[in-house]
DNA sequence: TATTTATATTGCAATATTACGATACATATT
DNA sequence: AATATGTATCGTAATATTGCAATATAAATA
């Protein structure tokens, strides 16, 4: 084989995961960090900010925003590139359930 | 090619996307959420929580593990697996830090 | 209309991931 | 020592990801 079984899973899983792994690249771990810091979102300029060819910029900015991570839109020359904070809201509820589990566990292990 | 260029980047976005890429499958998810449903760490029976083989949940784990997210030791008869906390502030800080830039960033875009 | 500029798509090679059967290992029990 | 139980590793097939050159597309400008 080698596919995932994602049919295996919820749908909550699923969705979580895609969201994961949507980060799980160092070069869109950097293309968020780049749209957080210019702090809007006219940014023709992403492909000059990564060390990698247009070509593999543009994949990584396709999965990012597939995964529902940042949206795009025309703007006037260039497209203009921002966070989908509904993405981020996703995974941070997810973090924040892992917190409180941990706050309220037992010391009993490990 | 077809390796990522990993050296092109800062260690904090490697590590950032190492932990996120291990929580970048349904499986894992589903580890991650069981460990925290038990609520403990004597949890010898994993593999009978999930829809995959014995093999496969296995290196699940091992992932799991090598990125940081899960502790495993010798417990008597099984091993003890549990949510190894250290790892999870890491990705967590990252998200507090999306969030308040979020807060705080002009409404002038999208 | 031709040119420029920014981005997307295609095609392909290199590599990584996913899954599992077979098997090995490690510990406890008989 | 032999057996049982839980877990890890090996080997391998199927599939997915990564990266880029070449090329296409789309919008603004000359």
């Amino acid at each position: 084989m080698g596919a995932s079984k994602t049919h295996s899973f919820t749908n909550q899983q699923n969705e979580l995961a895609i969201l994961a792994k949507a980060l799980g690249h160092p070069a869109r771990i950097a293309i968020i960090e780049y749209l957080l810091k210019v702090d809007t979102c006219i940014c023709g300029d992403i492909v000059n900010e990564l060390p990698l060819a247009q070509p593999t910029v543009s994949q990584h900015l396709k999965e990012l925003k597939n995964a529902g991570l940042i949206k795009g839109n025309f703007e006037g020359v260039s497209i203009c590139y921002c966070i989908d904070e509904l993405g981020f809201e996703k995974i941070k509820s997810f973090f924040q359930d892992v917190t409180l589990h941990l706050e309220k566990r037992k010391n009993n292990c490990c």
